[in-house]
DNA sequence: CTTGCCCACTCGTCTATACGAGTATGCCTG
DNA sequence: CAGGCATACTCGTATAGACGAGTGGGCAAG
């Protein structure tokens, strides 16, 4: 084994900078520059305490920062490692474009198809509610709401965690209250139903995960959400879907076409 | 002073739950419930330690915990806050319509303005450079580019940093290369010189921020970053400007209107 | 009354120690 | 040879204590 020194350097003891900061910064630049590769273990704990003769808090301290920056994740009884970064999954401006709809499974499925991983959608879940003030606002004061809940996986990781809440009026008796909405998934349905979608708006926002996303994302810590509520109006200006998706921050990319008008 | 049991309970010695993570959950939902208010106060380490019956380091673990969700920072010497809520800005996806690009200032200072803050921009550095590999990939292969950094602040905290990349043999020796670019900015200035813009290309992600990016933006700890990165594309197909920009996610929602075609 | 100092309280950093629990490996037993 | 167990190594949790440094209020001196 490559003995540590030459990978990480000396304390500076008349640097202002905190110890544990000093080692964090060490371990951070040695796996910038690749010294330490992908999902390859750092040194143990153990290891550090005694290259740089400090106590074990200090170390694990140095750790924690970096796990916050989502750079490293321990794992229990085998060490700490560097953060392997997911394949990521690019979701288009276009994505909803009618000629996606034809198709008799859902957009997510077939895309991840052709990508070569597996997909799947668990958690199902439809079922009439009271609307949150949020989402009641959104869909121009309606009180219940159905909401069809589901959660993506890519290769067994889930990735996005999806509500859509549609006015009753609309959705209820409809092949949209069932589990499985058909080919083209809603949209399909809403068109069929009469309700020709005119255009799309999303509101995309990023923040760290409550402990319930931790939960279902199976997130690592210091992995951020991206929180998309995106709204669906109909050409008569009438918003008939409201779809609100928390996604793993490190498994997306969004991606946007705007016209320069 | 109200008391602490009547605010936060107890612990649950029969828990698999780490005590840590317990008193992190009761002071969590406390927050959560608004019984400590954006801003307020909480009870400082050694109430803590008094009322739970637990070591320093442990109440300091659950404190890490809700600082790594972004839910309250801490301040030497005063005490743990809840973290307030920054108002955010909206980005729309029709920002840079040429509509919005008559006037003298920047759309920062103009939408700023509106909105009743003190809008900022500094850092300025316009330089000729090497291109990085991702940006020459997406200028387009070039390999010196005019580089156009500048940081915004709203009431004096920084949101967001951004730099444009354009190539040299559009920019050099043009008004985009002055630290002003003028009316309109460089859009306006680009389709004055016969670049007349055809599209933009938007991609997002978010991630946790990097030291360099925690002190340029001064971010709190818990706070990610959204990353987005613009190509501008003129009617010939051609990019003529690639525009990175990082911004403190808790300062903004990004907003699209996508056609549903 | 004002100024300035001191002190109490706050979080920040660090040490030393202890035990628990998950993992992997190799040896020993059947 | 196969299975299981012992063991060493890993990180997880928790305690107790020490000193440092930023903040703010009260008290004392001017």
């Amino acid at each position: 084994m490559t003995s540590l020194p030459s990978l990480l350097g000396d304390l500076d003891p008349t640097s202002d900078r905190a110890v544990f900061r000093q080692i964090a910064d060490q371990l951070r630049e040695a796996i910038d520059r690749g010294r330490f590769k992908e999902g390859e273990k750092l040194p143990s704990e153990a290891e550090l305490v005694e290259h740089y003769g400090v106590s074990r808090m200090t170390v694990r301290n140095s750790f924690s920062i970096l796990q916050g920056e989502g750079l490293v994740h321990a794992e229990h009884g085998k060490g700490v490692f560097v953060r392997p970064r997911p394949p990521v999954r690019r979701l288009a401006s276009d994505r909803f474009a009618r000629r996606h709809r034809e198709q008799g499974k859902s957009a997510f499925i077939v895309e991840a198809d052709a990508a070569g991983s597996h997909p799947q959608v668990d958690s199902l879940e439809v079922k009439e509610e009271k609307a949150s003030q949020d989402i009641s606002t959104r869909l121009g004061s309606v009180r219940r709401v159905l909401a069809r809940r589901r959660r993506y996986l890519l290769d067994g990781r889930p990735v996005e965690f999806a509500t859509s809440y549609l006015p009753l009026d609309i959705a209820r008796g409809t092949q949209i209250a069932e589990p499985n909405p058909g080919p083209g998934g809603i949209y399909a349905r809403l068109e069929e139903l009469g309700h020709h979608l005119d255009h799309f708006e999303e509101e995309i926002r990023a923040r760290m995960p409550s402990p319930s996303e931790v939960k279902t994302l199976r997130l690592a810590s210091g992995v951020p959400v991206i929180h998309l509520i995106r709204t669906a109006y109909d050409t008569e200006g009438r918003a008939v879907e409201v779809c609100d998706t928390v996604m793993a921050a490190d498994a997306y990319v969004l991606s946007y076409q705007l016209p320069a008008t």
